[in-house]
DNA sequence: TTGTATGCGTTATCAG
DNA sequence: CTGATAACGCATACAA
């Protein structure tokens, strides 16, 4: 591996000419341009990034940036993370990955190398509640990209209690009365907001909260699979499920289909999110659909802003979603499904 | 940002057996041990990887890997990616993406800044015949996870030909004689050698081969819905489609479904990948299955080897293929499905 | 415009 | 076992 002062000895010049050549050609003449230009190119050189940046610590040449996603498998957050890493690249900024699996302990560990200076700041794409702060330490620079509503620090999010509302005054508008839910873990700070959206809607209409009508899953297939039997198995079946992701909509699709149940005309279905797959799914599912690529194209920006300490023009930011009409749902059958 | 100088400072000792302290802890007295750990996390002291990594370059502290990928958004993809990137995680290394989005020139510049040291090592997967070499310059440790037939270099790959011919077997088992195909790209070296085996299967089955009945598809659904208009549109309609992926499939099944084609009934659909949503696809998917987690694995402890200048036990690992037959195929239909 | 010399935070070498 | 001190490859203040 060839040095600056490889270079810097074929050129004829000094190690301080190459470095500026480098980076502030404009400093240097034509002549000694042309040089080190030879000479790099006869040698291969090329500048070690980790010298160049260890060096200068305290400047704000950033290079690299960590995403900690739940889970990269997820086509939400895998789009959201291309574009992302689309927006960096663009930059010249590097992406780490950070799979935390819904780890805390991992997520810590992921933390933990961005304090030892691995990169330079952090995008967060779990959602976290004022109390389970994220446990990033106050001097590392971080964006929240998937926020709710009671996420603090700069952040980006989608308005998930109005579009969980619009959704369900939708199902309403078309005579649903019984609207199952398919919520995520109890906990998860998008599941509450949704939630939040659903009874809002409800209450509008007049229609009693029931307990019984949450199934909870955990954002996966398998979990929407499994959630829909509650509701099959009902003496009344809701004749509307609205599910808090498009992947455990097509896990529950795939459940009442099993049992003889048409959709949309004898239960509608509903997802979240507008994955690629909700479009071929049978039916094709309505949905929400979030500027995935937008959120990410935004997060690095923001994030970019955090390290090098300029002010934000807003703490948060949050993003409109699109309301999709697709194939799952239909009015509500005259007389509610009955086992 | 507190230095290795604090906390000597703080702890009384030498920076070289703060840095002892950390790194052989064997070297150093328990009292002095105790001295540098409570000094630590008084201050909260992290160790600069950057400089640590900077200063030891011919050491082996691999730190970095950079993984080449054509699109995260793909699952096969984000798959292999998520299996790479827990086992880079456990062994302690980062991964640094990089989505080329197929694009050579963005690939190049993912390739220049592991020349910059930013990565001590490529994961490609991009697979890539030896003719159009990945450009990936060879003192760069690499190896190519993706690899086809013709891949140089270490690599990890499965038997495409042999899982294809496995699968257009099957379908001619199932009484079918016109098996159309959903292709990658004409180039793409998984596309070259699943064709070989689609070849070599209906050569031995007497079958002639018909160059109408190959569609060309780009591996995204939306590609394989368009390319099954061609076989609808054909007099006499194949029977059944050999798709080269799962993603494809599921779009071609879209098309054929609104043409009112009944899967399997009037026409069989296969995939390849095994990606979570062929299962919950309708008809759920007929398709091999490859071991996507098994082989991040594998990629990540292979390029580690040749990081370190480890003999390698083999240059190239085939992986095993599963045949996983579900409800998109079916018994040739007796009369050809003629329009 | 150029060169010399210093320092970034660590590790590694060498004496003690 | 420990402490000075010299690298590591580069950027930059300062001097020329």
């Amino acid at each position: 591996m060839s040095d600056i002062r490889d270079v810097a000895r074929l050129a004829g010049v000094s190690i301080a000419t190459v470095s500026r050549a480098l980076s502030n050609p404009e400093m240097v003449s034509t002549i000694s341009l042309n040089k080190v230009h030879n000479a790099i190119s006869q040698i291969g050189y090329h500048p070690n990034m980790l010298a160049r940046n260890f060096r200068s610590t305290r400047s704000y040449e950033v290079v690299t940036v960590m995403v900690l996603v739940p889970d990269i498998v997820n086509p939400f957050y895998s789009l959201f993370i291309r574009a992302l890493e689309d927006r960096a690249q663009q930059k010249g900024y590097a992406v780490l990955l950070g799979d935390t699996r819904g780890d805390p302990e991992l997520e810590m560990d992921y933390i933990r190398r961005v304090e030892t200076r691995l990169a330079d700041g952090i995008v967060q794409l779990r959602p976290s509640l004022e109390k389970s702060q994220n446990n990033i330490p106050p001097d590392i620079p971080c964006v929240n990209a998937c926020g709710c509503e009671y996420t603090t620090g700069p952040a980006i999010r989608i308005d998930n209690r109005a579009a969980a509302k619009t959704m369900v005054n939708y199902l309403i508008s078309l005579g649903h009365k019984r609207i199952g839910v398919i919520s995520g873990l109890k906990d998860n700070p998008h599941a509450i907001d949704r939630l939040e959206g659903y009874k809002e809607a409800i209450a509008e209409a007049g229609i009693p909260f029931e307990k019984d009508l949450i199934a909870e899953g955990d954002f996966t297939m398998w979990s929407g699979l499994n959630a829909a039997f509650q509701f099959c198995n009902m003496k009344v079946r809701p004749t509307a499920i609205f599910s808090m992701n498009d992947e455990m909509a097509i896990g529950a699709m795939q459940t009442l289909k099993n049992q003889g149940i048409r959709i949309p005309e004898d239960i509608s279905v509903t997802g979240f999110d507008d994955i690629a797959y909700a479009k071929y799914s049978d039916p094709s599912l309505t949905t929400i659909s979030q500027p995935a690529e937008e959120m990410g194209k935004m997060a690095m920006d923001m994030l970019l802003k955090v390290i090098n300490g300029e002010p934000l023009s807003q703490r948060e930011c949050v993003l409109p979603t699109e309301f999709i009409i697709r194939k799952s749902t239909g009015p509500a059958p005259k007389k509610t499904g009955a086992t």
